[in-house]
DNA sequence: TTTTTAATGCAACTCAGTTGCAAAAATAAA
DNA sequence: TTTATTTTTGCAACTGAGTTGCATTAAAAA
């Protein structure tokens, strides 16, 4: 497994992240760089950045593939314990920090929890 | 909106259901019933069982839509406010009986929350 | 500067889910 | 029951997210 090489796109992507504190969709994403990369390189480098460790992946409502950088990332192993927040009206898609209470249930092993938490963001909450 | 039609294809869908308190993904569904009727069918069908509370829908770990008929359902409304389990080793997807506690932020308003569990389930944890 | 190895672009593909439309099956009306 | 009305179905074609093989290009190592 090699080093994960700094290429032109790598830093746009990188940079990108560095940027924002939201999630954003690759779809997005795609649409975001579609002057400066490919579509299949988009999804090779957040595989590459994911593994990682440098942002962390998650499915939104739609089941649509979101990534974000938050301060969990890198700590090492990223374990994503953290809910996400996806807002109906404008779209905007965040990381919430909160730990989740996994339950427990009898005779079953939960490995991992994801919580997506759906409403109106502070903006859109008149 | 009419009411939903008693045709075969609807009754064997619905006969699933309530032989079963697992959760089944579409794609399972369509194959099982592939014989029986059209993939558009099924999805047509999962739509309006849907809409009348006989079912209620969510997405598994990988995004694919999955329906299940549990004691929640058609409770008039169905307000999908418990979680889902899903076992990585055997595939099996089910509710949980479980309420899940909502947590408030400042400033947003939160509709809805989806809590997906995952892990091995009791005939898989040795 | 050359060699090695990883990353990219591209086009073609997979697979879940959707849609338009004509034909068939339910239900309602007569 | 028979006819008229409305919903449902099958089919085939499509959409859109995500993947893949492969030749070319660009990084990093030698």
């Amino acid at each position: 497994m090699g080093v994960i090489r700094n290429t032109k796109s790598v830093q746009l992507v990188t940079e990108f992240f560095n940027s924002t504190k939201e999630a954003i969709g690759v779809v997005d994403l795609v649409e975001k760089f579609s002057e400066q990369m490919n579509k299949s390189t988009i999804y090779r480098i957040l595989d590459r950045l994911e593994d990682e460790g440098k942002v962390h992946a998650f499915l939104g409502v739609n089941g649509l593939k979101h990534y974000a950088k938050c301060k969990d990332c890198s700590h090492t192993e990223h374990v994503d314990v953290h809910p996400h927040f996806q807002c109906t009206s404008c779209g905007k898609v965040e990381c919430v920090s909160y730990e989740i209470s996994i339950p427990k249930l009898p005779n079953k092993n939960i490995a991992q929890a994801q919580l997506l938490l759906t409403g109106t963001c502070e903006r859109c909450t008149s």
